[in-house]
DNA sequence: GATCCTTGTGTTTACGTAAACATCAGGGCA
DNA sequence: TGCCCTGATGTTTACGTAAACACAAGGATC
């Protein structure tokens, strides 16, 4: 910097003014500066500005691995969106979805010096008031809206209500539902909304069945499944679990969707292709990182915490693996 | 630091040295500073310390997006394995593959000041001999050998081999081979070992159908495969691909594997639950993170470039989509 | 017993930047 | 004409840390 502003005739703090953009610099004055940062090969010292500034353009990120499709879209779409910001995104990935696991890395990230910090699927936590350490903007993503920190999520209520609503209308008399894991909020939530799609309907609401998410557990539960002539219509929480289920009852020479119809949630890359292709509801997750970043922005300039919660709305996706139940007399 | 040192009754270099674990420092005294640190919640200023000693104990990750399943893979392991050594990770993510986003990242990372920079799936470039400014270790993953920089790779040709020969011994006259994209580094050696195993064998080489990496590109190649009644066996470049394939086969009428065997590659978390469940060859992510953060951090602390080049061994899993082939009067 | 090395500690300094304050010239206004 | 305000620029300082150097005390070596 030292250079630049020898090399350019002026003081160390118009080379400082030209590199923040300032306004009140003289336009010669500022080319002769550029000119000179150009020559040099000048690139501002983060560290230094970070110093004395307090601020980093540095946005953390913790995250349960990208197993979860959503988590992975998650996370992607808001490395971009931060991107195009000026900010750079430092992941943290984290194994266990424990509180002290949180902690840690939360620790981690505040000694690595980041101005706000995202928490991706943060539901998962044995507590569901959460305390964390004070003094960083933190923003929520797929996360309990009844913590204290602004939450962003897809609107899971919505989402499960147009599937369960969309079998209904093809004739079922009621939908089953194969719910992910009980400790996760996204799985809760959509779980309730069909159970009270089905209450609003009329329609009797036969017991869950839970999985984990993974294609295993929903293979699991199509085996169960099996063994219950009545059923008709399922509802998946994801792709994933739609998948274990329409191979367990394939396995057993069950015609989706003519004795049976499937249905998942997410919308993964392969959904269009299974056999037969997934009805399903797609999350805009683009969006959805949109709002997230956006929240944390504003947390950074104000340093106030807006306790708003902004739902993202889902789409239904009509495939080939839902149709009409099958006539009464062949059930 | 200052009241830590005054609180313990030592000076801020003796802190210092407690908080960089130094040797030279009295067990007494180091346990009176640690017990100041505790008290007053002492953190040391990440800016501060890089900025004196040029260190951040930071990655840069460059990488193109999650959709590709490896290198979302790759991406979450390389970032807990960073974890491990004490480093975090700063994340880009590319939407277009050209040399000038590269470059833009590059210089977005170093302005954000990381220590080395890992390149992932860094053989889409248009370019081969691709001109990254010097200054900064750089790890490729997953990318062209004949690169100036540290690569660590699967061991491609391995994996396509063991397909191949594993479709071979189960009696097919030969393998048909839907290729990943052409300017995809591995998808080129999955496909020439493909080739040469074949030629090895003394069976014919049929032509290369091309995809993209997605469902969609399969279910193309598959449509076209369907109009070759010869066609017994085939490699799709990857678990997507080979969904694809599947399905159009799937759709038209024709049984896998009994009239015809597909295997994929990669072992996407769905691949055991396709129908029918998917031969595929599994790759090691960890192993492959382990070995770039380590090629990395050893760039980092001598400051030399090491040429080598390592290669992680795949392994082939066996599933139901693969069997021997018709009796010849049914073809 | 003198010299040298080692060990534990303190003092001074530099890292590169932006904030705070200081200065100066020119223009508007009474 | 004199005052004050504004805009462009320079000067000084602080940010929190670790490196470099200084120094004292004690033990080892001859």
């Amino acid at each position: 910097m030292a250079d630049v502003a020898a090399m350019a005739g002026v003081s160390s703090q118009t080379v400082s003014r030209v590199a923040n953009n300032r306004s009140n610099v003289e336009a010669e004055t500022r080319r002769r500066v550029l000119s000179a940062m150009r020559v040099l090969g000048y690139r501002p010292n983060t560290a230094a500005r970070a110093l004395v500034t307090g601020q980093f353009r540095t946005l953390g990120l913790i995250s349960f691995g990208f197993s979860r499709f959503g988590n992975a879209r998650t996370v992607d779409a808001v490395i971009k969106v931060a991107q195009r910001a000026g900010y750079t995104v430092n992941m943290i990935s984290i194994e266990s979805q424990t509180e002290r696991a949180v902690h840690d890395a939360f620790d981690q990230l505040r000694l690595q010096a980041v101005d706000g910090i995202v928490l991706v699927e943060a539901q998962t936590l044995d507590t569901p008031a959460l305390r964390l350490p004070p003094g960083v903007p933190v923003v929520m993503a797929d996360g309990d809206v009844s913590h204290r920190h602004p939450t962003v999520d897809t609107d899971q209520a919505l989402g499960a209500r147009l599937v369960t609503r969309h079998l209904l209308e093809l004739g079922h008399r009621t939908v089953w539902h194969v719910a992910g894991p009980e400790d996760s909020y996204a799985a809760r939530r959509r779980t309730a909304s069909w159970h009270d799609t089905l209450k609003e309907a009329g329609a009797p609401v036969p017991p869950v069945l839970f999985g984990d998410w993974s294609a295993a557990s929903g293979y699991e539960a199509g085996r169960h499944l099996l063994n219950r002539p009545e059923v008709t219509a399922v509802f998946a929480g994801n792709d994933q679990m739609a998948l274990g289920v329409m191979r367990a009852l394939t396995e057993a020479g069950r015609h989706i969707p003519g004795e049976i119809s499937i249905a998942g949630f997410d919308d993964i890359d392969e959904s269009g292709f299974f056999s037969p292709p997934l009805t399903t509801v797609r999350q805009d997750f683009d969006v959805l990182a949109e709002q997230i970043v956006s929240l944390m922005l504003g947390q950074i300039e104000t340093g106030e915490a807006p306790s708003a919660t902004a739902f993202v709305a889902p789409r239904l996706i009509v495939r080939a693996s839902t149709g009409a139940p099958p006539p009464a007399g062949r059930r």
